[in-house]
Parts: C-alpha cells; structure tokens; sequence
DNA sequence: GTGGCCCCTGTTTTT
DNA sequence: CAGGGGCCAC
C-alpha cells in the first residue's frame, strides 16, 4: 500500500481519480502543464503494482519515439527493472510496423518489408504521373500524395476513393497503381502502417481477438492528435476488455493536416458512453499571466470543452510585445536579449525561441553565429533528408530489400559508374518482361555474367556495368549474414569509393563526410539488432527525436516541435498575419482555428517570461514586403501586455495624421512609428537600402492614459520591474556618464561611451577592453562604476 | 552519358 | 533568393 501512496505522492485530487481510475474507458482532458505525462506513467505503474497487471499486457501509444522514450525511462525510475523487455510502448507507427512484421503471411508484402518515407512517397507518385502521361504542372505530386494520404487517414481504398470530379478520378487511379508499386516493391508507407493494422485486424477477427486479448489495458498519448485509423485502431485493440485510457488536450490538437481530428474526442464521449471524464485544469507550468494570455487565444475556439486553467504560481511578468522594423532586427533583439540575460546570469537552456515554418530559423541562426551565441536547433534541414544519407540508406535498403526499386533507381548510379537513361530502360524492360525484380536481374548478372539469360538484353558495356554492380550487390548480402551492419557499411563505402564521391575537399564536402559518419556511428549501435531494425529505425525515427542533446544553450523550434515542451523563457517571433496565422489557412476556419491553437500551444510553453515578436516589413522572395501584425495579437488583453520597438504609445488616435494604409492596421491606429531603439545596429543590416522614412517628431505625450480608452485599469500586483501603462513612464535617472570606467560580470572593465534613456529603458554605450563595443540595457547588465 | 546552364517555382507544420 | 528539374552542348 505505501508502494501505491508514492505512486500519487504530490498528486491532486484529479490527478489522482486518473491513475487510479477502475476498469473501463477512462478519457482525460489535461491542459497544458497539468501534469499529463506523469498522469500517464504513474498510471502505468500503478497498474502494475497496485493491480497486478502484467507489464506485457499493457499497450501504451504516443505520438513520438521521445515521448516514448521519455515514459520509459520514468517507469524504470518507478518500477525499477521489473518493465525491461516486452513492453508495448511506442508511436502508432512502431507498434504498427512491430504487429504487421509478426504477421507479415497475411499480408501483400514479407516480413522484411521497408517503410517509404515522405520523399519516397512523392517520387512514387511522380513516377506514376509520368507513367500515365499527366501533366505534372497540373497534377502535382505533392497533393496527388496528399490525397491519398488523407484517404489512407481515413481508411478509403483506391477502389473505394469517391469520385465526384476528373480531378478524383485521377487521384484514384493513381493511388491503385501507387498501392500496386509498393506491394512490388515489397514496401509500405507511413500511412499504410496504420491502414494496414487496422485491415489486418478487421478482416481476421482471430488475429484481432488474439491482439485485443493480450492487451488488458489500452493507454493513449496526445488523443487529440489520433486519426481516424489510429482511433479505429484503438478501438480494435481494447475491444476485448475494454479498458481504453485517453489523455488529450484538443485545444492542442495541431495536426489536422496529418488526418488528425479533435472531434475523435467527442467521438469517443459518443462511443463510450461510460466512459470517465477528468478534467485537469491546474497548471503547474506557468505564471497566471501566461495562462490569461493563452486563454484569452484560445476562448475564441469553438467546438471545445471549456477549462478554467489556474496557476498558483502568481502573476508573474506581462507578456512583451516587441516589434521590429524588419525580419533582421527582429531576429537581432532576440538574440540581443538572449545575449544580455546571459550576461546577468541567466542559463541559456532556459531560453526557447518558436516560429511557425522552419524557413524562419536561417535569420535567427545568423544573428545567433554572429553574436557567438550557441544554439541547438530542433529538425528543420533534416538529417535523413540529406542527399549522402538518402544515397546510403537506398543502398542498404536495396540489400535487405532488392525488391526495392525505388532504392535501386537512386543507388545505381551514385556516384556515375556510366548506366543512363537508357540502360536503366532496357532494365526494366527486361524486367518485366521476365517477371522479375530489377534487383533480381542485377544479381543474377552479377553471379552468372555472360551466361546470364539477360545478358543479351543490353549492350556489351551496359551489360558489363550492370553485372559488376550486381556482383558487388550479391557480395554485400553476402556479407550480411557473415559479417556485422558497421562492417557491411564499411564495406558500402570503400567499394563504392563514397568518401571520394562527396567530399572533395570543400567545406560543403567535408560537412557530408561527417554526415556520413554520423550514420556509421548510427550503425554501430545497431550492431546487435541488424539490418532490418536499423532501417525500420531510421524510416520512422523523427528529426525531432533526434533532438540535440541538453547543453544549456537556447533552443530553435517550430511551434509544431514545441509541443509537450517548456521553458522559462519563450519567445514566438514571426507573429504577423500570413505567418501565424499562415497564409494557407485564411480561407478556412478550421484551419484558421488550428492556428490558432497551434499559437495557444506556444504560448503555454513559457514558464516565467513570454516574449511576442513581429517585425513591420520581411523579406520574402528577396525582396521587402510590408507585414501587418497577427490577428491573434488582439486577442490579448492589452493590460497582459508590455509593449517594445519600434512602435510606441501615444496619444489616442484622433490627433495622429497617420493614415493606416491596411485594414489591419487600424489596430495600430493609436501607436506611430518612432525609430527604433537601434539596439541591434551593430548586426547587419538588410542587403537593400534600409528604412529610410521613420515618422519621428512626435514625442510620447505625457497625456497619455491608457485608462481613458478601455476604462480598466491595468493590475498593480505584477511581480515585474515593468512599469503600467496607465501612468507616464516616470523619469529614469542616468546611472552612468561617458567618460565612466564600469565593471561587467563577465566581459571586465571598460569605458561608457554613451548613455541615454530611450521608451523608459536606459541604453550605454560601452568599450571593453576586452570584447570592444557593446551597447547594453542598463538594467540588465549590471555595471559597476570603477571611476 | 555527363555536366552545366537556365528557368521556374515556391515556403506550413511531421509520424 | 535558392533549389530542383529540364534542356542542351560536349
């Protein structure tokens, strides 16, 4: 009993009716911070030891291979080593590719089959465009492979997809032969994964009764995020004891473009009606500022279940609201402040700095190396996206898997050993003509050369090419079974003179070498579990599991990779209409509705401090374009909020002669554009001539009432140093003189060279010894006057 | 068969 | 602006 009482140990009261919940369907609404994970593993463990429950017979589900990793290292803690081995806890797709692999006879394909990546998805697709001669101008690959991706999401066949345009039509018939080439290949995609799992379940209800069997309890991650055929699939597996335990959150659903649909949470409330509810609404994460941000966001979604999250951990600081001339100062004032809390001691893992589309992390890298700030960077280009990866998977794909075509097309000719166009036609001619598997052509011209039967297929010098390559293919399976994975890819690359092919010698070249060991030293640590293992690892092992390790230094994300993460300070930059929201949402409500929680999601990550960042004009396509600030913006009480840059408070609007030239800006209608503080003058500038017509003239006037406009008054409890807008910001002394000779913590003694108050903050200027010119916010540095 | 040049297009998010 | 694909000249 004292086992189960540490078990919810500093639990609340909701908390704990979760994992102690009894039998049946149990689903679990936890906003953000309120301990969900725990919520999860505690009630894995308790299962076990307060239950009985053997380990094996329970399945836990999550969205990624971390959160899984993450739930497995707590329950060691918890348990100790009772839960080594045996454990059915991973992604959907894990679990998937772990039952379809045992059950391969039922199946189109064998049990060594390879997964197809996104990549290899799309050049599939426009293999097939070309086959059936349509226009890939017209058709794209990219959304002919999104529908039928969301038909796989969904569970339609080709045979089954509806056709109620030519557009459908096509999309179906290219989804048949899509669905016919990977079976030949002997491969699956991501999305068959899923769809496999649940048809395999469907159609032999002794394969289903055996599965649903095993698992006495069911227990799901992220419910939210499920699709229809992960929901179906759930619903398959706990259909023996109906033990099914949902945590999610929909007001952080965010991968509706992936099949996901909140809705499955009142899906389930219909299906189950049963089931438990529990509300998690204390969150342990953040500052009550924070919260009344992010609901004051989200209170504008429908469809959801109300919560009232609350936090005890006070008030805390407003939310600050910067905006930047441009991409490039925005970019630099967030490095810039990083930089100075750093400086006054702050850690650096404490920071987090979020964006919507990857595209957005080169500025923010570029003012980070230049200010010589270390970062981590969480996916963006991507690892197993890299050519040289790709080029060596496709090889040891085509080892274990000769079947695979795809693989073969890309690894045949890289690097060019002289087999072209036409070659690789006469090889699929013969191909099919013999029923065979290119590979298997290869490796039957490769072990019989002239005598081979195909022989005569191809010229003279095609046909000595393809022999060689295929005797070389045939040596490497048979060093698969002699020899061990690190050995085999030694071997890859030493016959294949890889090194020499991508590294010559530049810095581009140097960088892929290193790529290429990292992947040996990948390997090396399959060296046990094999080929088959590491490939099926490397399909679905995401960029952002492969986060950096912990360094304490800040962290880039995109708001999507944020998730299930915090951090005491969290910028979001980028918070101007076409970017959050996006643009391809503005037409849609729902989507506009998921961007709207993906910024809800953001916003929850930040502990203490949340800095919101947009910048007047980007570049975009090269060239400047004006931006106007996100609509979710407004959302937010403007007493929550603490505005700096380039924007500043004066005087409500009548008196402004300034004409907002967008709809949109009548949001600014009360602020004016004054120059920026120019902190960030020492980081470069925008490549085309920069800003040349600020507004400036107009001071703050000392009039100014916030107040008078919206008739509140903005709380006085706010544990910031941040003065209230309702009052005029009050004089700030100079605390130091040119001329000064000032102390830092960290960067010594130097000379003040300038010191000003600009928007309430003091600004010097100062020349160290030692680093030379640095321009710093009094308040933060923490200089001490020697003379 | 290979390499280079030019044009075009395109920027969500990822298991 | 940048990367990819198509086309053309060796």
């Amino acid at each position: 009993m004292t086992e189960t009482l540490d078990l919810l140990n500093g639990l609340n009261p909701q908390q704990i009716q979760a994992v102690t919940a009894g039998l049946g369907q149990v689903l679990v609404l936890a906003g953000p911070g309120s301990g969900k994970t725990r919520v999860l593993t505690n009630r894995f463990a308790f299962l076990i030891r307060s239950m009985g429950v053997r380990p094996y017979s329970i399945l836990a589900v999550t969205f990624t291979n971390k959160a899984a990793r993450e739930m497995e290292t707590r329950l060691e803690r918890l348990l100790g080593e009772q839960v080594k081995g045996g454990l059915w806890l991973g992604t959907f797709h894990s679990i998937c590719a772990r039952i379809l692999r045992r059950e391969a006879d039922y199946l189109p394909v064998k049990s060594n089959f390879v997964i197809m990546d996104a990549d290899d998805q799309e050049a599939l697709v426009r293999r097939i465009l070309k086959e059936f001669n349509l226009d890939e101008k017209l058709y794209r690959a990219a959304s002919i492979h999104g529908a039928i991706s969301t038909a796989k999401n969904n569970l339609v066949l080709p045979k089954s997809y509806p056709a109620r345009s030519y557009r459908d039509e096509v999309v179906s018939r290219v989804y048949g032969r899509y669905q016919e080439l990977l079976e030949a290949n002997n491969s699956l995609d991501f999305d068959d994964l899923l769809l496999m799992s649940v048809r395999l379940l469907d159609e032999n209800p002794a394969l289903r009764q055996k599965y649903a069997q095993r698992f006495e309890h069911v227990l799901v991650d992220e419910f939210q995020d499920t699709n229809l055929a992960q929901y179906e699939l759930l619903r398959q597996l706990s259909s023996f004891h109906g033990n099914l335990f949902a945590v999610g959150d929909e007001d952080q659903s965010i991968y509706r473009w992936r099949g996901a649909d909140y809705r499955n949470v009142l899906r389930f409330e219909q299906d189950y009606p049963k089931a438990q509810k529990i509300l998690l609404e204390q969150n342990y994460r953040s500052t009550q500022t924070v919260l009344d941000a992010a609901r004051a966001v989200i209170d504008q979604n429908r469809n959801r279940t109300p919560k009232k999250l609350f936090s005890e951990r006070g008030r805390g600081e407003r939310v600050i609201l910067y905006e930047a001339a441009d991409d490039y100062a925005e970019a630099a004032f967030v490095v810039d402040t990083i930089q100075q809390n750093m400086a006054a001691g702050v850690a650096g893992g404490d920071f987090a700095v979020m964006y919507r589309t990857n595209g957005q992390s080169r500025l923010l890298e570029e003012a980070f190396l230049r200010s010589g700030v270390a970062y981590r960077l969480v996916g963006a280009q991507r690892f197993y996206g890299r050519r040289e990866i790709k080029d060596l998977i496709a090889y040891l794909r085509l080892i274990s898997n000769p079947a695979d075509e795809l693989s073969l097309l890309r690894a045949i000719n890289v690097p060019p050993r002289g087999i072209g166009d036409k070659t690789l036609v006469a090889l699929q001619l013969c191909s099919r003509q013999a029923n065979l598997s290119p590979g298997e052509i290869l490796l039957d011209l490769g072990q019989k050369g002239d005598q081979s039967s195909f022989w005569s297929f191809f010229s003279g010098r095609g046909a000595t090419i393809l022999a060689d390559f295929g005797a070389m293919l045939a040596e490497w399976q048979s060093a698969l079974e002699k020899t061990s994975l690190p050995a085999l890819f030694d071997r890859i690359l030493l016959d294949t003179g890889y090194q020499l092919y991508i590294d010559d010698g530049s810095e581009e070249g140097n960088d892929r070498w290193s790529n290429v060991q990292e992947l040996q030293r990948l390997a090396y640590e399959y060296e046990d579990r094999g080929l088959t293992a590491f490939l099926e690892n490397l399909a679905l092992v995401s960029d952002q599991d492969t986060l950096p390790e912990e360094s304490n230094v800040p962290t880039l994300m995109t708001l999507h990779a944020a998730k299930g993460l915090e951090f005491p300070q969290v910028f979001i930059s980028g918070l101007d209409e076409g970017l959050l929201p996006h643009s391809r949402s503005i037409d849609d409500p729902e989507e506009m509705a998921e961007e709207r929680r993906l910024f809800y999601v953001g916003l929850t990550r930040a502990r203490n401090r949340l800095y919101l960042v947009r910048a007047d004009r980007r570049s975009t396509y090269g060239s400047f374009q004006d931006s106007v600030p996100s609509r979710f913006l407004e959302d937010i009480p403007e007493e929550l909020i603490k505005r700096q840059g380039m924007k500043r408070y004066i005087e409500t609007s009548s008196t402004s002669d300034w004409n907002p030239r967008a709809e949109r800006r009548d949001y600014y209608s009360r602020w004016e554009s004054t120059p920026p503080p120019d902190l960030n003058l020492r980081h470069a500038m925008p490549p085309q001539n920069s800003k040349a017509n600020y507004r400036g003239g107009k001071k703050a006037s000392s009039k100014t009432n916030f107040e008078g406009e919206t008739g509140q008054s903005p709380k006085a409890d706010f544990g910031d140093e941040i003065e209230p807008l309702a009052k005029p910001a009050p004089e700030i002394q100079a605390s130091y003189k040119a001329g000064n000779r000032v102390r830092h913590p960290s960067w010594g003694e130097g000379l003040v060279i300038q010191d000003r108050i600009l928007d309430g903050e003091e600004i010097v200027d100062v020349a160290f010894d030692s680093v030379g010119f640095k321009r710093l916010l009094a308040a933060l540095a923490h200089l001490e006057i020697i003379r």
